[in-house]
RNA sequence: GGCGCCAUAGCCAAGUGGCUAAGGCAGGAGCCUGCAAAGCUCUGAUCCCCGGUUCGAAUCCGGGUGGCGCCUCCA
């Protein structure tokens, strides 16, 4: 496996710290809104360098943390007058709704800041005592930069005139310093501390987390991977990287990997900017496993840019999975380690290169297919074509649905039976030899959005 | 202003020093079909521009042009 890490700023061969484990740490949300197309991008892609991972035999330890203590959550609370639970615990559970559509498989760890407040709390103690933090008059506690000689050698953007830019703080002692505790204000929500009432910054819940969470205590990396959208490279990372330094004398990830944005009209989609394309309003019109092939089926380090018929071309290519599925139903099978799935393997191997993936898996439909054309009943063909649909789901996430139902999405019951009543009309006109009228059915169906195809197996519909 | 990324056929998108520049969508031709659809086969680009390095560059270097991102909350 070899794997782009943004520090080293080129590919890498990947080499878990310890055996055959790897344990990896992605950014999770902030809860205070529902989850755009980006969250659903980062979660996506790494979702396949989890599953790459484990396909290629590794055992992977995923933790993906929600942020759920934090300057909007509060306004929110406070714009709202309901609890900051209540916003949070609410916005969670949309966000897990919106990964299982997406084919996105839990995290094996899913901490809340709010429920780790003690770890960081220890930490922050363990900086002031390393003389690495100290207190404004104010009460809040910052994070001493100058005490950190590796400081910026992950993303190596901190020359003097950048930090200029940051806004003044006479009370900081270096511009880049940042807030590890900010003491409690009026109708804020707080935390009891020995240093004093306060919530946490931002950086640091996934430093203590991790630490308590995920970390080897023993080893001179704590974590194999660490990753996020690029956004979050400078300066969270940096500063995540800088606090773990300095608290325990370990560097926090042996690799950091970064994902491109979302970008609608080629801009970032951003709250700021307002142009966010939120995942629920996404799903109400695209089945989750479309979305989630129009998104992964750009390599994760690229700008995507979103667009409604770039997503209508993913989802013709995926729809041929999902035909070649029909074929050979009801036939199933599990994944096996063959030619294809070393393929596939091979491809994403190369820093997650999906689009080679992806060419492997169209070449094995177009050969699938062929393959029945010429021997339609052959079992042990139909065998060997499910399992390699199987490594497929296994690895990327796709076409794991019932082939019917996915060309079925959104027709109710009643429409349903109607169409197969057309059909059987159309089966009767046809027998009859009356092909006018078998084809003003079929027209029929065609404007209510059916095409038909008939097949050895029947005549199958699918929406378009 | 500093740092960085990107520019490949109508569209999406790999390739990053060397056989005929992957794959998908759209288009065209054919096979199949009562006709279709689906499927299969065939079919398209010298890689933004200029200069350089090299036996050889889309691929490396320099200079342009255009687009984007980070440096402020942000996946």
């Amino acid at each position: 496996m070899r794997i782009f890490d943004s520090r080293a700023k080129e590919k890498v061969e990947f080499k878990p710290i310890k055996d055959n484990e790897v344990r990896i740490y992605v950014c999770g949300p902030t809860v205070y809104d529902d989850a755009h197309l980006g969250h659903a991008r980062s979660a996506i892609a790494f979702d396949i360098l989890r599953r790459t991972l484990k396909a290629l035999g590794y055992r992977v330890l995923f933790m993906k943390n929600f942020t759920d203590i934090d300057d909007k959550i509060i306004k929110k609370m406070q714009d709202s007058g309901k609890s900051l639970k209540e916003i949070t615990k609410y916005y969670i559970q949309r966000y897990l709704e919106d990964m299982d559509a997406l084919g996105v498989q839990r995290a094996d760890i899913e901490p809340k800041a709010t429920e780790n407040i003690d770890a960081m709390i220890a930490m922050i103690e363990k900086l002031l005592e390393k003389d690495c933090a100290y207190k404004i008059p104010n009460g809040d506690i910052y994070f001493d930069t100058s005490k950190d000689e590796k400081y910026c050698s992950l993303s190596k953007k901190c020359d003097e005139e950048q930090l200029s830019r940051i806004e003044p703080n006479p009370h900081k002692k270096n511009p880049a310093d940042f807030a590890l505790w900010k003491a409690c204000k009026e109708k804020d929500y707080c935390f009891d501390a020995p240093f004093g009432k306060g919530r946490p910054g931002w950086h640091i819940e996934c430093s203590a987390m991790i630490n308590r969470h995920l970390a080897y205590h023993d080893m001179p990396y704590q974590i194999d991977i660490h990753a996020g959208g690029a956004d979050l490279f400078f300066p969270h990372h940096e500063n995540e990287a800088a606090q773990t330094r300095c608290a325990t004398s370990q560097e926090l990830a042996k690799y950091w990997m970064h994902n491109g944005f979302v970008t609608i009209s080629g801009e970032k989609m951003s709250k700021s900017l307002g142009n966010s394309f939120f995942i629920k309003d996404a799903l109400r019109v695209y089945d989750g496993e479309v979305l989630r092939f129009y998104l992964l089926s750009t390599h994760y380090r690229s700008p995507l840019n979103f667009n409604e018929e770039d997503l209508l071309q993913a989802k013709k290519r995926l729809d041929k999975l999902y035909r070649l599925k029909k074929r050979i139903y009801p036939i199933q099978n599990t994944p096996k380690a063959n030619e294809f799935q070393k393929a596939i393997l091979e491809a994403l191997s190369d820093d997650l290169n999906i689009s080679k993936a992806l060419a492997v898996m169209d070449n094995f439909i177009a050969q699938a297919n062929e393959n029945l054309d010429q021997n339609p009943k052959d079992k042990a063909l139909k065998k060997e074509i499910a399992s390699n649909i199987a490594s497929l789901t296994e690895i990327i996430g796709i076409g794991g649905k019932d082939p019917f139902s996915y060309f079925q999405q959104g027709i109710d019951e009643e429409t349903k039976q109607k169409i197969e009543e057309l059909i059987q009309r159309r089966s009767e006109a046809k027998k009859a030899k009356d092909f006018t009228k078998a084809d003003a059915i079929r027209q029929e169906l065609l404007d209510m959005g059916i095409a038909l195809m008939d097949t050895p197996q029947g005549t199958l519909w699918e929406k378009i």
